[in-house]
DNA sequence: TCTCTATTTAACCTGTGAGTTAATTGGTGA
DNA sequence: TCACCAATTAACTCACAGGTTAAATAGAGA
């Protein structure tokens, strides 16, 4: 369950934006994410269950560790989203995007011609 | 002044994201923004002033009344930095994305292979 | 089974965000 | 100048986000 609402209150955090770049590129068990930290592990661990609670990363266990990775049409699907409602400018590029974008944007509400 | 940290903070309020949809299309009175909404003046009144901080309203007195209404550039920008750092797949759409969005936004880093 | 390590959960503290009502500022117009 | 209206600022309350340390859970390995 991923509301907007969840995923601007868990962007809202300069740390949670951070976590979210680490996982940018490949998933990251939990230790080697709060290593790059200074904050304690339970903290770290609070953040990475409010993204995930967020549906914005997803979690996997690996032994005694958990692996952490990006879910990341999420992401793109809310900020898209969000754009298309609030930012006015070229109604025209927004929609070459979403046609680039395709597969990766969720079902799409085209607002036309207010 | 319009650093990340503020710019996500005041998206961080499903209000403040409202307030922003409404003013997507055309300026808005402070009185006719409050109208919309359930909540108090005073209380629509300090989110004007967050989001004015943030950097994403401009404010202009007029008469008696005081108009509000979007910059834009502001808001895409900062997303469109944002989707840089965090969102990894398609780099060569972003590029796309950038080069028709051209003006709208900044400066730009393009973070190349990691 | 016992111990070690990885990670989360529990319990707690503290600062601050979001709302309220009451007071203040700034401008209009008789 | 005075009354009126728009909007903000001040003062205050309440809930909760984000951090801490200590305890609990879960798997690996001898």
């Amino acid at each position: 369950m991923s509301s907007p609402d969840k995923v601007f209150e868990a962007l809202s955090s300069a740390n949670r934006r951070r976590i979210l770049a680490y996982l940018r590129d490949r998933p990251l068990h939990a230790g080697a994410i709060a290593d790059r930290f200074e904050m304690s592990k339970p903290a770290v661990s609070k953040h990475l269950s409010i993204l995930e609670s967020a549906g914005l990363i997803w979690r996997k266990r690996e032994g005694q560790f958990i692996l952490y990775g990006m879910e990341q049409e999420q992401l793109a699907g809310h900020l898209w989203t969000f754009m298309q409602e609030v930012c006015p400018p070229s109604r025209a590029i927004r929609r070459e995007v979403r046609d680039e974008m395709d597969g990766t944007l969720p079902p799409d509400t085209e607002p036309e011609q207010s």
